[in-house]
DNA sequence: CGACTTCGTTGCTTTTTGCAACTGACCCGG
DNA sequence: CCGGGTCAGTTGCAAAAAGCAACGAAGTCG
């Protein structure tokens, strides 16, 4: 993608200079999964062993991923997420529930439950002030601070 | 990509078939932004424009966009989104927020805030049995092969 | 009529992917 | 110590996707 000069004007275009394309999610989606050896990835994805290694070493530049010996006598190597990394999982998540919604129709792969009740979780806005939750159409976005305007 | 077999293992995979490529989802905020015609896109992003093509009417098949006249005289159409379209937009601002936190630095480009009293909005998980707001630490994932009525 | 606008399509070039074979470091059994 | 196996990539080449610029259609305006 071309360098849109600068600093993006939002930072969707940014995040997506670091995880968008065709397999950048999925890698990041087994990494949650627990899915973190270059063959394993390779075999469960279907990818192109060149294409994963460019994708794998880009997401370990930007901090995303973290590239550590798994074992010492042959060494071998894991990519594990940073913090950085475990932070896109409310993206991640979000995906997923779209596609529970509009694609899978009957059958719904995977459900996020809450560790300690069991119960389905949901993904919501809240606004701390009102103490509630935030239906999208009351949404408002508003600039945030000094950059030109658009 | 290819077809994974029928059901994909996971909504996220599916979801990306439709909007994992480099310029949809950018496409789509532009259609959150209201920007919806097609010079004011391509102007916008600087994608080609056989790709913008390609894109929106992948889109409308998906029923993810609808394409509708905004005027009659000369007949000029825009894109708009569906009320499926609209759905992903916690995906959109859990990218954004990631972007804000991890890539802009001090420099915020938009903030989301509550339309009512103005306070920025948190995006979380909420146990809506324990009434809690729940950290991704404390989310454990099941598998939810079966029907789970709609 | 010719110029201008909006929304694309067509043809061609460049970049990115996909594929499969190959390297290299290490282990193990015989 | 030799051949086979595993893991983590790299290399070279073909195929697919994206980028670019020019062209067209359908309508309005002057």
């Amino acid at each position: 993608m071309p360098d849109e000069g600068g600093l993006p004007d939002c930072s969707i275009a940014g995040t997506l200079e670091i995880i968008g394309d065709r397999w950048t999610i999925l890698i990041l989606r087994d990494a949650f999964r627990g899915v973190r050896r270059f063959d394993e990835i390779q075999q469960d994805l279907g990818i192109a062993r060149n294409v994963l290694a460019d994708r794998l070493s880009k997401l370990v530049d930007h901090g995303v991923l973290e590239k550590r010996p798994y074992q010492d006598r042959p060494v071998r190597y894991e990519y594990r997420l940073t913090p950085k990394g475990i932070d896109l999982s409310p993206a991640l998540v979000a995906l997923m529930r779209w596609g529970d919604k509009h694609l899978a129709g009957d059958d719904i792969p995977t459900v996020l439950v809450h560790d300690s009740c069991g119960t389905p979780l949901d993904q919501t806005f809240i606004c701390w002030e009102c103490d509630t939750t935030v239906a999208p159409s009351a949404i408002r976005s508003k600039p945030g601070r000094h950059r030109h305007a658009s």
